[in-house]
DNA sequence: TTAACTCAGTAACAACTGTTACAGTATGAT
DNA sequence: ATCATACTGTAACAGTTGTTACTGAGTTAA
């Protein structure tokens, strides 16, 4: 495991801690659509993620759901390090959007190094910074961008983190992730369609213009 | 300055640590509607909240803007925590919603503090959570719930902020807040009115039913 | 090849929100 | 008292989004 660590996280840890990392985290490799957290449950353990990708949905008492943000190599869920100060339940489902492989550090670990190694700190830190952005653009394009921006937007970033303009996802998965309904999607993919801006096919869309 | 930072912050810090923020901490007394932070501009000192309330507003770029949330007596503002570490401008714009007491912390403290004092450490990724908790909650009401809710909503949190039944606001400055438009909160005060949730009078609403 | 099922396209309509316009009332300044 | 201004109420209409219903085209399994 260490060289993948050391690939990940080299440049950011010290060697202390990648050793450290390595002696008490547990490898975990994950197929797309695998569940790592439901709303409602206890966190037992915090992941570095090494490869592929998850998204981060929020659930309301309904049963809607709305896309919050995708974590990709590198990151690691603030959720989970702000639970484990709490000893609350998750917020938030975690679901891998692509095969991924994970790094699982048990959650005493969190406190002890945040004293004990500066890097560790910063990356804590770091990682809070970047889930609040993440959250403000979330925001943003909810209260400010009407569905057609949303519905763009929401396309290029998922053609982003597969790496591949061709999407596959149904019209009533896009509709979940946007919290809207099927027939929106199906109607505002039309048109986008009609404007040369991607092109429809069952089970898939393929972005033409990336701008 | 001393007695009000012990009364608010005595329980979280040790002594040690409260001594230093005394000596370097400048004290700070705003009235309502003080702007504290103009977004895109650089962050110099972090403040730790004594008395009085802050509203954390997001701006776009059309000039629309949406209020994110309250910070309250022995918060701090978790933004400016994150933009410390890079550097970076302010995402947000900060007002005060009362009249407000604050210390000033200079930023070059934020590091030093946590690696030297557990509790200034707990007391930031405290704040961390607290702020994402807030975020989250923003997102539930402007995704999931539609404008009526969201009104009833914001009134109750101001009764609360304000401590009083009595909110001092005009329709135009709700439509600011909840980013939509003045006709739209008049007619759905209205609506309230009638179904005897609130009193409407000039530059003020009275809330009858706190359910 | 059927049958069952999933997925996408479309129309018609409803609900909600946003916009424009105008009227009336309260407030404050001169 | 008069005037200008700010605030609120209301109507009429437009645009966006959500809902229901139905159709037909792919896909899969028996």
């Amino acid at each position: 495991m260490i060289q993948e660590l050391k690939q990940n996280y080299g440049h950011l840890f010290e060697d202390a801690l990648l050793q450290e990392i390595n002696e008490v985290g547990t490898f975990k490799e994950v197929s797309e659509g695998y569940k790592l957290m439901e709303v409602g449950q206890y966190i037992k353990a915090m992941p570095l993620l090494i490869e592929g990708a998850i998204k981060i949905l929020r659930d309301d008492e309904d049963g809607d759901e709305l896309l919050l943000y995708f974590l990709e190599r590198g990151d690691t869920c603030a959720m989970t390090l702000t639970c484990c100060l709490g000893d609350t339940r998750s917020e938030i489902r975690a679901v891998a959007e692509l095969d991924a492989k994970l790094i699982m550090i048990p959650i005493e670990k969190m406190e002890e190094w945040t004293g004990k190694y500066k890097s560790w700190r910063n990356f804590v830190f770091q990682s809070y910074h970047n889930r609040l952005m993440e959250m403000l653009d979330t925001i943003d394009k909810i209260a400010f961008l009407k569905m057609d921006e949303r519905l763009l937007k929401y396309l290029k970033e998922k053609s982003k983190i597969a790496n591949s303009n061709i999407i596959q996802s149904t019209h009533q998965e896009i509709a979940y992730e946007l919290h809207t309904s099927r027939v929106v999607v199906s109607r505002l993919l039309k048109t986008l369609e009609k404007n040369n801006i991607i092109k429809l096919n069952r089970n898939s869309i393929d972005i033409l213009k990336m701008s």
